[in-house]
RNA sequence: UCCCCGAUGGUGUAAUGGUAACACACCGGUUUUUGGUGCCGUUUUUCCAGGUUCGAGUCCUGGUCGGGGAACCA
């Protein structure tokens, strides 16, 4: 390009440079080294090269158009000179190119066709072409289309890098973090994303899809996959007042009520259970179906219980529930005629495994964080809940890692990564499923 | 001020110039031993003004609104 007279070496300093660009609607001019001889041009280039200039000495431009009306189009600067180690030549190489005269050249040396970029790019794409042209190379083309954006959560890169170095989240694959790491932790499957994709569609105009939309595409595959189990959150004692003490018997229980293939297992009964604090409430109203005075519900794949007392702490919380339960109404043999509304989850407490639960909430209270002021500003203090002292099923503690389970009535689950360890796991919510009741 | 791009329900995305549709969300009903799932249904859409045409979301002109555009950043 020196040769051609396509590019020139200025001496001057970026505040030169920047003052002589002129403005939208207003024409630069032109530098007073731009008319060097192309000998002069490759003789100081050289010596660009070959560390001879300091920084900010001098850099080589391209030879365009100081008037024109792409603001980069104003003789953009090709190479800089950077006193910097490089990952790979190390201090050997001390001229870096700029984005816009390597974009180009990095497309055509892999033959790309299509070069798809997003739409910030629009007024890139005259100055990539006149790249390409004055090199003479292959000629790939540059395509911009918009970037997914999502509500509550910020997708640029340098605005997540700042979550990462203020501590915010826990690394780039924090399960809140909308990075791929961050969504394989989390719980999302690889077929959700794509079908997620593939509902999102690509276009040219500006967009903001709805969380939702990443949120059922997981539910919608994992209610297909994943194997249902039993875990109770936030434990309350529940006995059976009627049924023998020191007996317990094995209960049959589908694997995944959509998938006859996924089989069943056994779960253990007692006398003694865990029940969620949430599924129990003294005053209610006829929309309540769970359990509370004078109620009756459904032990999932065990019996019909009917409420008898209940005891509460000096603080008037509920610590402990006890029933009385229907002996002919085990689940898949039921001849007691009784029909309750609503259905509960427990887990027998002496052969329950402790765990640790992590709740997350979106990353932003906004559904535009960026819309006013610092993004920083809209954060949702309450993203991330840690449960400890979760009781879970007896199968769960042979939990892999990258099996995502439905804890039945409470959404999707996944073994931690980070900070699960044998005998001590840790379960990460990839999402709730969806609560149709409006209490 | 100048240049570039865009505009279809709440959110996204479709529709050789020929009946505006699909998904999510929302709301309602139904089924259900998960208030999950499934099934059924309601509500809501072509930015504005002209023009071309038998016929315009689509083509033309003008406008409005929104996004992008000054780095020795990518």
């Amino acid at each position: 390009m020196i040769g051609k007279g396509l590019a020139y070496v200025d001496d001057q300093s970026a505040e030169q440079i920047a003052s002589q660009k002129g403005a939208p609607g207003t024409p630069g001019n032109n530098s007073p080294f731009r008319e060097r001889t192309a000998e002069e041009n490759l003789r100081l280039f050289e010596e660009m090269k070959a560390g001879q200039c300091q920084e900010g000495e001098r850099v080589l431009r391209a030879k365009i158009d100081m008037t024109h009306d792409n603001m980069l189009m104003r003789d953009p600067v090709i190479y800089r000179v950077k006193y910097v180690e490089h990952h790979r030549t190390g201090n050997d190489w001390v001229i870096y190119p700029m984005y816009d005269f390597a974009h180009g050249q990095s497309d055509s040396i892999e033959r790309i066709s299509h070069s798809l970029c997003s739409l910030e790019f629009e007024n890139h794409r005259p100055l990539y072409n006149w790249f390409i042209q004055a090199l003479d190379i292959y000629p790939s083309e540059q395509t911009e289309f918009a970037r997914l954006n999502l509500n509550y959560t910020i997708m640029s890169k340098r605005k997540l890098l700042r979550l990462v170095e203020e501590g915010v989240v826990d690394g780039w694959d924090d399960p809140r973090m909308p990075t791929i790491s961050g969504l394989r932790r989390r719980g999302y499957t690889p077929e959700s994303i794509r079908v997620f994709a593939d509902r999102v569609g690509v276009a040219k105009r500006n967009n903001t899809i709805d969380v939702s939309l990443l949120e059922w595409s997981l539910r919608d595959d994992l209610n297909r996959r994943a194997p249902r189990v039993m875990a109770v959150l936030n434990p309350i004692r529940l006995v059976v007042l009627n049924y023998p003490e020191g007996q317990t018997e094995m209960l049959t229980t589908v694997n995944n009520p959509e998938d006859e293939a996924a089989g069943a297992r056994e779960i253990p009964f007692g006398r003694e259970l865990w029940m969620e604090a949430d599924d129990f409430r003294v005053d209610v109203n006829k929309k309540w179906f769970r359990l509370a005075p004078g109620r009756t519900v459904r032990l999932k794949s065990a019996y019909i219980v009917e409420y008898a007392d209940h005891i509460e702490d000096e603080h008037g919380n509920v610590t402990e529930v006890h029933v009385n339960y229907i002996p002919n109404s085990r689940s898949g043999q039921d001849t007691s005629g009784v029909k309750p509304k609503g259905t509960l989850h427990w887990v027998a407490a002496d052969q329950a495994e402790d765990a640790e639960v992590r709740l997350y909430d979106r990353l932003f209270r906004e559904a535009s964080p960026e819309a006013d002021g610092d993004f920083m500003d809209a954060l949702n203090p309450n993203s991330l809940e840690i449960l400890k002292g979760c009781k879970v099923e007896p199968s769960l503690a042979h939990a892999q890692v990258g099996t995502v389970f439905q804890f039945t009535r409470l959404g999707y689950f996944t073994l931690d990564s980070k900070y699960s360890t044998p005998g001590s796991p840790v379960f990460n919510r990839a999402v709730t499923l969806k609560d149709g009741w409006k209490g």
